[in-house]
Order: structure tokens, then sequence, then C-alpha cells
DNA sequence: AGCTATTAATAAGG
DNA sequence: TCCTTATTAATAGCT
């Protein structure tokens, strides 16, 4: 879908690489978002650029996503061993532990339910609630989006600015050379000042 | 890309939503093989239908792209009560108690940039990815609160059609006291069953 | 990062 | 599910 078709290989220049990869990143989640959306469907999308940046989009928690696509597929939890290892518990600290879990399991239900997940539970009170929470965090959001590029664009115009100014000074001291040189010219002979600007100018 | 542009929300029609679920699933699939290959970049894909058939792409080994995510976000497997309680403690509570409290930090902070608070550390990506989730909720719970409504209706209408019947079962009733009431409306006078319905009829 | 000419995806309808 | 076609959406190549 551009100027010419593209060949499925590679692409060896890297540069076009980077741009190619950027582009088409964003407008995979975007289809990822919009077929979730669209098809009520549940979809986990991880991308890791050839540099390591990692970018996903999943429409519900990625770790069911994958416990589910884990159990179709039945295999067993990879046992990663950065994971907690076998351990006994005995004495002491257990409340605070259970307190603890408990913190994370209410947590963990509110971001599925901001998620849009286990819902079923919830009265119309609840649902309209968690309706109004997450228009607002998109509005700010939104803002906090809005904010970075303005700030963005503002930072490039300063930049520009001072392009400009250090572009005129230059081309100051470049007229003064220029006369100088006029000046002298009689003795350094025509286009002397070429010597400091080889191949620019 | 079709005949007419289609609104960004669910599609209530089963067939079209089937349909579409199906060519856009084959899209996204596509898509997600063209950007690992030209782009040489690490891709993992799980769609799962709402009827559960579970479709996947990987250009890696799908478990090295998870294991690779969850390093990245340095979340532990999962918040998830039910995994947790199959494992037991060793080296005492505190590294225990640590890696729970990191796991409420980190669940913490992103229950606050759903809110949209705490986003002056974030970039523009994970901002998209912020809004793309939260866009994804707000349909679900939409979705939901319809369920919900449509649901009360229903068991309105199946209510409504109930009394219905024992509204027609009571005036056949009526009638047939009624007609019992003239055949003995000599000895009763008319009227007279007006004392087991005084003031509805 | 913008801009368009082009190609690719896909919605609607058999 | 597959085919066709009219349209829209994504994006390749430049700047």
């Amino acid at each position: 879908m551009g100027r010419g078709k593209v060949e499925l290989k590679r692409i060896e220049n890297p540069t076009s690489r980077q741009v190619t990869f950027s582009k088409r990143r964003n407008g995979l989640l975007k289809k990822a978002f919009e077929l979730s959306l669209l098809c009520d469907a549940e979809v986990a999308l991880i991308i890791s650029s050839p540099s390591g940046k990692i970018y996903q989009f999943a429409s519900h928690d990625i770790n069911r996503t994958i416990a589910m696509y884990r159990n179709q597929v039945s295999l067993p939890e990879s046992n990663n061993s950065s994971f907690r290892q076998a351990t006994t518990m005995k004495f002491g600290s257990n409340n605070e532990n259970e307190e603890l879990r408990r913190s994370i399991d209410n947590l963990d239900r509110r971001l599925k339910n901001l998620a849009g997940e286990e819902l079923d539970m919830l009265g119309m009170q609840e649902l309209k609630q968690l309706e109004r929470q997450l228009k607002t965090g998109v509005e700010r959001i939104r803002s906090q989006i809005g904010r970075v590029v303005s700030e963005n664009i503002s930072s490039l115009k300063r930049e520009n600015k001072a392009l400009q100014e250090e572009n005129s000074h230059l081309q100051k001291r470049f007229h003064e050379l220029h006369c100088a040189d006029h000046a002298s010219s009689r003795i350094l002979g025509p286009n002397a000042y070429m010597q400091f600007f080889p191949s620019e100018f």
C-alpha cells in the first residue's frame, strides 16, 4: 500500500527497516485493537524490535490470555526460575502476607474491571461508575498526549529559532570575511578565502 | 476499507461480527507475519474468538517472547491468587513480602495511570497504549451495560407475559362466575358478585 | 515527522 | 467459507 509494491523479504537498508518497523508496528497495534473491539475477541500482541524495545497490546489481562493459550495447547506454565521458589511457610508474617495478598487481589480485580473483565458480579451502579472512571481516564490521557505534542512542537520551535540565530551570525561572519578578503585581494588574490570553506561555497 | 466506513464499536449483528472476525483475524495474522519478516522483529500474537477458538502467530518461540515481555515489565508471572497459593515460602517472609509489595506498587501505578494520573514519566508510546486499553475497557463496559439493560427488559417482558396470562385466567374465571351469577340472580339479586370484587370492577 | 500516489485490506452482497 | 467489486485504510518512497 505505498508507491510500488514491496518484496516480502527482510529490508536490508537499516534506516528504512526502522522506519517501516515504526509504521507497521503502529498499524498492527491499531488493527489488533480494532479486531478486539469490533468482534469482541480477546487479543494479546507482543512486539519486540531488533533493538530490544518491547511494545504490546492486550484487549484483556495479558496473563489471562497467555494462560488461556497455554491451556489450549496444553503446555504447562513454564517453570521460570525467576519465579518464586518452592518454599515452606511457617511462622509470623502470615497475617501480613495474607493482607498483602488480599490487597493484590483487590487491585487485580479493579484492573480487570477497568479492562472490561469479570463484570458479571457488578450491578448497574458499579458499571456506570466504571464507565465514568474510564471516560475520565481517557480524557486525561488525551490531554496529556496533547501536552506532550505541543511541548514537542514548542521545543522544536525553540530549536529552530536558535538555529536561525546561529545561522544569521554565521552569515554575518562570513560576510565580514568576504569583505576582508576583498580588501586584501590585491595581496592574496581573488577567492583566497576558499581555503577556509573548501567545498560548501 | 470496504463499501462504507465502519464505526469503531462492537458489531451487534452476530453473523457479520463472525464474518468480520474471520476476515480481520486473517489480516492481522498476515500483517504480524509481514512485520516480523520485513523488519526482523520478534512478534507474538494470540487471538481468541468469543466462541473460544484460539489462533496464534509467533515469529520465534512464543514462550521466549512472553518471557521477554514479562522480564521487561518485571511483574512476576501472575498476580492471580490461585496460582500463588500453590507456592510456599523458604527464605523467611522478607523476600516474599518485598516481592508482594513490588507487585502492589506496580498494580497501583497501573491503576493510577488508567485513571489518568502520574502520566509525566510516560512516553508517547505508553500513552497511546493506555488510551487504547481504556477505549477497549469503555467499550466492554458499555456492552455489558447493554446486556444488563436488555436482560432487565426481557425479564420485565417475561413478567408481563405471566401477568397477562394470569389476567386472562382470572377474566375467564370471572366470566364463569358472572354466568353462574346470572343463573342464580333470581335468588341473589343482580350484582351480588360484587362482594367478591369490591373495587376493581 | 508530514505528504500523496499506490497498493492492500475489507465491507457488502452473492 | 469463498468470490467479486467498490471503497476505505495503510503505507512506501520522498522530502
